[in-house]
DNA sequence: CGACTCCTTGACAGCGTTCAACAGTAGTGG
DNA sequence: CCACTACTGTTGAACGCTGTCAAGGAGTCG
């Protein structure tokens, strides 16, 4: 397991008097792993990131996907509760974490009120996802998937996700092939359009067509 | 959905000078609704408590159970996330939101340090619950459940548990029959013994073939 | 005692996984 | 520029785990 300072590319140094320092990761590197000190805090500047919790014989569980704007790697105990991992190549920045919650708060750094939110978000986030991974079928967790990645893209008029079908297989607790084969059924139904091209793309050009998928009567969304 | 004055029995009604006040919920009845306006907290003197999301055909997915000693209702936003309903006849003590976390901090109140804790807990076990519901068979979701319920109890001679097969089906991710099928496998395989009496009650009599079911090399636990 | 709930067990169906083959794309190096 | 490889995604076929449906036993409560 590589540490990060075997991963990282500093672009802009973090100096003693600045708070964030800016840091790139390349595709498919670990940016930290579960259990490691949760010494850092970061906001995506551009790219994506995968969170996720691996069982001994390799089955992988996603708990979420960060894109850019978000922070991720924030911890309240001493460590880091999942591994991270870099979907794309990934431009971040990197606050030291006893700096940003530091008492007397200091310029730039967060309020408690601001940490309380931040949390209380992955909660939200996790207790629906748990409705998701426990009691909706296949064709719905892909659906509720584009629907959840539409909203935080803010409805572009394309929606492009980094993702690979394996991501999204385990981010959703399905097969790979299950996932594609629900996208086939998405498609068939007339749900969204899928133009191509095929290649770790998938192009939603019409968005009235994902506003009716989510009005789905069948589609329980969150 | 019946108000919270609906359903409470007072024995010692809060006053304005004491920050708790006790009250009873019998078996099976809303403690709080899901969306509901988040105004108590609640602490478990005796009895136990599960919180859940519908959907609306009627799917259920448990997030929680709470037991005695454990603090459940905290929510940061204005409305709970989830309904909670007694498993038991249940005795709480219940206080304002709004007291509980003022500022400054009254007597017996919560500090900020403790709110984020408690948050961080529900984290912790939210993400621990995907890995099971995404990635995890039968046996080893039911595994661990009794292994989660023994180390909460504190391992005692013997393992009582307050609520059905139903309620760990929908803890769970799973139905009931397959619940009680990976009962029997377990039991079958001499995992732990089951003398009964059956109903709605799990004796496990031999603390030590707990502790060999947690050491299951094939049973990735968390 | 009768009605109800909870639990178990069997038979069967079905959804999702597993295994396999193949196509399309990207990346690499000659 | 092209050959070669690796990776991603799609699709088919068969299997199997879990869900569904059903029946029956046991305990609880009025």
């Amino acid at each position: 397991m590589l540490g990060r300072s075997d991963t990282y590319t500093p672009t802009n140094s973090a100096s003693k008097s600045t708070l964030w320092g800016d840091f790139k990761y390349p595709r498919d590197t670990e940016i930290f792993g579960e259990g490691e000190p949760a010494n850092f805090v970061y906001h995506i500047n551009s790219g994506a990131v995968r969170t996720f919790k691996l069982l001994p014989d390799g089955r992988r569980q996603i708990g979420a996907f960060h894109l850019a704007g978000d922070i991720f790697g924030v911890e309240n105990g001493g460590a880091y509760r999942l591994s991270a991992e870099a979907i794309l190549d990934t431009r971040v920045r990197i606050a030291k974490r006893e700096r940003l919650f530091a008492e007397p708060p200091e310029l730039g750094a967060f309020s408690t009120k601001e940490l309380l939110t931040l949390l209380t978000k992955t909660i939200e986030h996790a207790e629906n996802h748990l409705l998701l991974l426990g009691r909706q079928n296949a064709v719905e967790r892909v659906a509720a998937f584009l629907t959840e990645m539409d909203q935080r893209l803010q409805s572009p008029e394309t929606l492009i996700l980094p993702m690979t079908r394996r991501d999204i297989a385990d981010y959703l607790g399905l097969t790979h092939e299950t996932v594609s084969r629900a996208f086939a059924i998405l498609i068939h139904s007339g749900v969204f359009s899928f133009p191509g091209p095929s290649h770790r793309e998938i192009v939603l050009h019409d968005r009235t067509k994902l506003t009716r998928m989510a009005l789905w009567p069948e589609h329980p969304l969150r």
